[in-house]
DNA sequence: CTCATCTCAGCAAGACTGAGATGT
DNA sequence: CACATCTCAGTCTTGCTGAGATGA
């Protein structure tokens, strides 16, 4: 979908459902724009860093914390461990279980998807002093706890 | 994806791209919920409310206010016409184009969503008093008005 | 037995691309 | 000729469902 502004209907542009819906479209332009050349995805963000803050986790938990679906959590981790990202190993103490652990490549890598996404934010919030987006990040933030309960 | 506050990492909280995705599955929710019964969804509401707002348009026009795509336009509006709720005639002045008007029967419908958005809205932003919702409409229409130039 | 975990196959919505036919 | 419009066919990503196999 175009970003429609100028020539859009009032209603449309007064519809907080809708404009949510298309500064999302912006953010995964910014993010796809900034992590182009990584051959990574906000998935395998969100997986490494989860892991960078919580360590090793099994594949239930990290699913738990990032949002990302039992379904789509296999193919994720096997890219990860395709480029060394990551390992996924059988947990000794419950054998459901694969555990995930970061590697030293991985958070090396972690740490660069950290600097393009920093491009990324500023991109699409161009123009926001820094309380405008602690404000920004604040009202989001409040919406999401308010729905996770 | 399920939406994730309490158990995220520290660094996903604080992205600003992530927590509009997030929020934007929220509204998403929100408003399929609220459309649910009414055989419609939002781009159907996008190009009615356009139609009520500048009147009759040419498919290509219609695109460009709502930012529905070329190739999506065709089956949006043929499931409207089949509905009864816009038409489609070819304008004389231009044979190229296809003007679609709103219907009596449309406009009604179109008021119809009109008051289940309303609930959406509200379900979204549950918690917000009337100057928050505003400011926070204003934020994301400044992040699109930059964007679309 | 129930429940959690991992895996696979497949669906649906939304945004988008390429190309052809028609007409300005 | 270049360009705009409408249409069709099909792709890609993301979020999701259902079901099977394994094991606590």
């Amino acid at each position: 979908m175009d970003i429609v502004h100028e020539g859009a209907s009032g209603r449309l542009r007064a519809l907080p459902t809708r404009l949510v819906n298309q500064v999302a479209l912006l953010a995964n332009r910014a993010t796809e724009r900034a992590l182009a050349e990584t051959g990574s995805r906000r998935y395998h963000y969100a997986l490494l860093a989860t892991l960078d803050e919580f360590g090793p986790d099994s594949q239930a938990e990290l699913g738990r914390r990032t949002g990302i679906d039992r379904s789509d959590m296999v193919a994720a981790v096997n890219e990860l461990t395709d480029r060394g990202f990551v390992t996924r190993s059988p947990d000794p103490g419950d054998r459901r279980r694969n555990i995930v652990s970061l590697t030293r490549s991985g958070a090396d890598h972690l740490r660069e998807l950290d600097d393009r996404l920093a491009v990324a934010q500023d991109e699409l919030l161009v123009g926001f002093s820094a309380a405008e987006r602690a404000n920004f990040i604040l009202m989001l933030n409040r919406i999401l706890e308010r729905h996770s309960r």
